[in-house]
DNA sequence: TGCGTAGTGTCAGTCTATGACACTATCGTA
DNA sequence: TACGATAGTGTCATAGACTGACACTACGCA
């Protein structure tokens, strides 16, 4: 293997960071953020999709992290109790980056178009889930229901985290989950 | 007020609508469709946002439809199950318009930027469920997690529904419901 | 030393999206 | 009936996101 270019990509992260938060999303040009980083417009988009993707390359290392847990937890624990477990054993990691979390929130609350690809990275993330509860026998309709809703469950966690600097994030993704006992009380036909 | 619009953005929503199933998403331009509604490429962005919002404004429907349908439902119902009622109270109007939910299904899951886009249609519809549960007297924390949960459980059972052609909406919704259930199981510390 | 490969630069081009300005159709009113 | 206000449209010009093609270069390995 040749030159790596993760340098590279490394330098086009933090720069696109920067500039984003310095003077705004729109108002920032790839050549502008290419040209901090010491590389061409081409070389942004060698590294990266698009403008937004720039900003959600770390996902990735959390989708890995997540899909490990998740096979880390044992079999014998229930589904959803495997995934809660897992959610949580991210906790740690997130707490430990909370400044590059803050900074990256900001831009990205600023910025619907960064919202919407904010979104697909949870779809995305709830996939993983998705496979690790079939993987644990739940149906397929099934799984697929649970991992989105639990999902949903921990954004809504990190999203409060991630606004408030006292908060602790291990307990609200407990507190969410808590909280989701309330659809035991729904009301519906013939149950 | 002078001339409406409105025609010249139906025949808009129905072009794309028609070129996207045709070539496909990336190979339709704005100018192809503005050309079919007999429009220029300018009116097109004045009607719609952006190449993806057209094949969204019926949303905007659906969101206002949901709003009175919250605002329907009984004060005495407990929150959930209002969520649920107003939910179900939206199924027979989809069923009437099943086969343009088909046909923008087709694209929509065949084209990355599209279900994107309808992922922020789906938070902006649990916007207006967590309006209606503060409402209901809930808490803020509380009315927004469990309106992204419900509305990831109604995206769940709306996806079903128009992939499979003799599913019925109503009570794929409400199996939803019912199977949310199972976080009533879930171990979490000292509860 | 030379070969293969991954990364990069350069260039040209397409398409999305927006601002500015002029024009036109329709409605309400004098 | 004439007229002004207003919403919608066309035209033009332009910035900026993204892509394909081709040449070049740095590094690892035989």
């Amino acid at each position: 293997m040749p030159r790596s270019g993760a340098a590279a990509r490394d330098r086009l992260e933090r720069a696109a960071l920067e500039l984003y938060r310095e003077r705004g999303y729109d108002q920032t040009t790839i050549a502008e953020i290419a040209a901090r980083a010491g590389v061409t417009q081409r070389t942004f988009f060698r590294h990266f999709g698009d403008k937004r993707e720039v900003l959600f390359h770390i996902e990735l290392r959390q989708q890995r992290a997540l899909a490990a847990a998740l096979a880390d937890v044992p079999a014998a624990a229930p589904p959803l109790t495997a995934v809660l477990l897992a959610f949580r054993s991210m906790a740690p990691g997130m707490e430990i980056n909370r400044a590059l979390a803050e900074a990256r929130h900001h831009v990205i609350a600023a910025t619907p178009a960064l919202r919407e690809r904010e979104l697909a990275k949870a779809a995305a993330l709830s996939i993983v889930v998705a496979d690790a509860l079939r993987g644990r026998g739940l149906p397929p309709w099934r799984a697929t229901l649970l991992a989105e809703v639990s999902t949903a469950a921990l954004g809504h966690a990190v999203h409060t985290w991630v606004a408030d600097a006292s908060a602790d994030l291990d307990a609200l993704i407990v507190r969410a989950f808590t909280e989701l006992r309330a659809f035991a009380d729904v009301t519906v036909p013939s149950a």
